[in-house]
DNA sequence: ATTCTGACAGCAA
DNA sequence: TTTGCTGCCAGAA
């Protein structure tokens, strides 16, 4: 999936991070270290974060706010205009925050190797 | 073209 | 244990 000159394809990296981000079911969160992993890239992780950082360009909604870092922590709450939003949208979803960390995160981790193969 | 930075993660001191 | 450095790859300055 050579990436001839521009990020066109629906197959580069960043549009696979959307369609996984995609994946991610209501009430559940994943990783960005998962994501990487599960695209094959192993340690990349900081690109899912900069796909992610773009994907308000996309047309379809990307459910960024389900993608948190390994330790479960809302890194990312601050890209979300406020920095409360993506603590919003998961409480929403019935996820608990305390000091921007999702509780019992074990629980409500979703990993693509186990729930895609 | 070169350098820096980034929504991370892993390992070394 | 805590801090901090490096690897990762793409984009912006």
């Amino acid at each position: 999936m050579t990436r001839y000159g521009k990020k066109t394809a629906d197959n580069d990296f960043f549009s696979m991070v959307y369609e996984v981000t995609k994946l991610i079911p209501y009430g559940r969160v994943t990783s960005y270290g998962a994501i990487a992993r599960y695209l094959g890239s192993g340690r990349s992780a900081r690109m899912v974060g900069w796909a992610l950082n773009a994907c308000h360009n996309m047309p379809d909604p990307v459910p960024a706010h389900r993608v948190v870092n390994r330790h479960g922590l809302l890194t990312g709450k601050h890209h979300f205009g406020n920095s409360t939003t993506m603590e919003q949208l998961l409480i929403n979803e019935g996820i608990i925050i305390e000091d921007d960390a999702i509780l019992n995160f074990k629980e409500k981790f979703w990993d693509p190797f186990s729930e895609l193969g």
